[in-house]
DNA sequence: GTAAAATCTGACATCAGTGTCAGGTTCAAG
DNA sequence: CTTGAACCTGACACTGATGTCAGATTTTAC
């Protein structure tokens, strides 16, 4: 597919999947006149980048990352490196950290909206 | 307590807690000279701050919200308007699902993570 | 073959919280 | 007093993914 499809099927702008290529995050074939062609696996591929993203992980790190990763085929991949996972390691804290954030947030909110309810 | 000491308590750098100030998320009084004096109750709600940042709140949104709240000595507190309400149930709505994105990052991390230790 | 739609590269702008620096003032301890 | 630590304001820089625009080229449909 081409990029435009890839956009629609992914919700991610054109731009920004031009700019994952940059970084190492997606590869592309290109048609003889230079268009980029995405197999189909890319759809997925786009989706757990911006899952990645969404977890604050950038895109240096996300590149380092995805060779690790156990494809879905089962394809072989990298081994990560100690110095990786030692990061990934300090990645995953953050992100706990981050949920524990994210729920108490949710709770003010959610007392804030229960409580302007309760006044109707 | 003076700015240094509420900075060193909280972990939120002077920087930002001037930043607070101007965008009306804290409040301080001032010492004949001018600096800044905080009642022990700025901790927590540095602290509070912090939290609806991480969940990524936008300044002007947490002003809204902070006059809304319970307080925990249960001062009155201004009512949340309708608008206020709709656009705090949107804001949980993508705290949802970012919670959804970390925890699948997070098993991605994981699976890494767990790949290398098993191939030492 | 021609026109319209899609794609290409490259460049510049944006956001919002935070870091940092400069030059000046205030506070607290001796 | 004096001196050093703490604080003040104001300004500028940064980050990094994404938006947007321009001008050129490719692809697709008729």
């Amino acid at each position: 597919m081409r990029i435009g499809e890839l956009a629609r099927r992914t919700g991610v702008s054109e731009r920004s999947l031009r700019y994952y290529e940059t970084q190492g995050l997606l590869v592309s074939d290109r048609t003889p006149g230079g268009q980029r062609t995405y197999p189909e696996r890319a759809v997925d591929r786009v989706i757990l980048i911006q899952e990645l993203f969404a977890a604050g992980l950038h895109s240096a790190k996300i590149a380092e990352l995805l060779p690790c990763m156990r494809d879905p085929d089962g394809a072989p991949n990298e081994r990560a490196t100690p110095a990786l996972v030692s990061s990934l390691t300090a990645e995953r804290t953050r992100i706990n950290q981050l949920i524990a954030d994210l729920t108490r947030s949710r709770a003010v909110l959610d007392e804030v909206i229960e409580t302007a309810a309760r006044e109707l």
